[in-house]
DNA sequence: CGTCGGATTGAAGATACTCAACATGAGTGG
DNA sequence: CCACTCATGTTGAGTATCTTCAATCCGACG
């Protein structure tokens, strides 16, 4: 099985051979797995082993003083939970998981071994941490300037690309094991609200969601309700380009809503479940 | 005048002479000033300099297709526009100044320069941008769990610190060049909203806002309203702990209500205007 | 077949929006 | 120096969106 997180960071570069094969040695350190709402990582800890999802859903999740929890982010198949650790002393938010989760446990050591013996690596990385933030940053402006039918749209648009790019979207499905009240915590809605939104994009032909399946039934049309721009993904490696999805020319347009991102990924390995 | 970058990164190491010596010159490099309004940085450009803000106060912000604009983070002297420059292809949001603004513009050649010759420098800007996405992540949590009351008070808590540090915020008082309109793109507010929120903050005796000038009166009280836990700026460097002002036993707490942060900080440049 | 987590529905109410009017105040030009 | 103007701040009334708090339903699973 290819590494996920090799197949993620392709879409910034492409990488030699030898590149790849200690990339792909990341996910070959010892694993461990998380029972689904355990918290694998816990505010305030310093971690010294970085965190790299290998297959199931994680959560970055904030716990205020009145007991109400915010999502801020999902961590998929590919992405790494804890970075931060090199520099900062602990970290400051949880990390759950959603539905059994395991992870590679890489050595820091291990990792700046390797940041320091291939540039091109470390180059990917920074992408991939910086494309984390635009990712935060697009969320932001899915709860300040998005209505509650936008902001889901938007949030499953996104989650599609990023399934495809790990080869686990076939079919425009995608693994969703999040219960309403779940998605309440991660868009600021109330569960009910999440309910009947739910039921307005079904009602319109826009997506079926059953049995921890999202299927997107009409992407383009989807993506057009969210205003979808994949620009903040930074996919370099997208050779097709589709203004139709767009609203901007100027702006880069990855997927289009025929799959052809899903014909530039060519390893369908199932990583989920 | 101390670099008011060195500032900032000093707190998260201190810095040998020689390396701050270099840190200092980054603001020597020709300047470019912008006009209240003007756009630093436009989405999809490719940007050969690095921006740093020197004074001023800058915003990211985003436009959506319909002419919505969200502002997702304020830029204070001291904070970096784009090192994201260094391996994204393109900017996936504008930078705008929101009073006149002047920036040192950095070539990415002398950063990189100075990145190969200090790792601690490297690693002090490594640490820059892990906060600046903490700081993403608490802007999540302002829109996503908090009400209009606690969001504002959170924001201006968060301010209150961000020019502590640069020494920017005297008897508690901080440059506020934003208007309630920009207030609202920020918050995903109405400006009618805004207004009546803060009329509310004033009342309580919280804030003092005139004439461009934020004044906190009570930053404890306000603190307790915004559930301000100042973790996730990841200030090492702060000896002072306070229980006081945390909800929480186990969390970082740097900042004082008493301005310890700023006796800290014994450089008292004048920054802003 | 019962149980339990999760989904769904309804009704009442709060928060925040919209739109419009009006106030204020700093600049500006006569 | 005053009047005018424009941007900003303030206020009010009506309304929409979304919340809250239940009750009820469904379906997987023991």
């Amino acid at each position: 099985m290819s590494n996920v997180l090799t197949m993620k960071l392709e879409q910034f570069t492409r990488f030699s051979p030898s590149e790849r094969e200690r990339l792909d040695d990341l996910s070959n350190h010892p694993r461990k797995s998380f029972a689904r709402g355990e918290t694998i990582i816990r505010e305030g800890t310093k971690v010294h082993n970085i965190h790299l999802v290998v297959c199931g859903l994680a959560a970055r999740s904030k716990t205020l003083a009145d007991g109400t929890r915010q999502t801020l982010a999902f961590l998929v198949p590919g992405d790494l939970c804890d970075v931060e650790v090199f520099v900062l002393q602990a970290m400051d938010h949880d990390i759950i998981a959603v539905t059994d989760t395991t992870c590679a446990l890489i050595p820091t050591k291990e990792m700046e071994d390797l940041l320091s013996e291939f540039s091109s690596i470390t180059k990917a990385l920074w992408w991939s941490t910086m494309t984390d933030s635009a990712v935060l940053r697009e969320r932001i402006v899915d709860h300040g300037s998005r209505d509650a039918r936008q902001h889901l749209a938007h949030m499953f648009c996104e989650l599609l690309i990023r399934y495809r790019i790990i080869g686990d979207a076939r079919d425009n499905a995608i693994p969703f094991p999040l219960t309403q009240e779940e998605l309440a915590e991660a868009t600021g809605m109330s569960p009910p609200h999440i309910n009947r939104v739910l039921q307005q994009l079904r009602g319109e032909g826009l997506i079926e969601l059953r049995g921890k399946v999202l299927k997107i039934l009409d992407a383009e049309s989807l993506m057009k309700v969210a205003q979808f721009q994949t620009g903040y993904l930074h996919l370099n490696r997208t050779e097709a380009r589709d203004p139709e999805v767009s609203g901007r020319a100027d702006d880069l347009v990855p997927a289009s809503p025929k799959g052809l991102v899903q014909g530039v990924i060519n390893k369908v390995t199932r990583v989920f479940e």
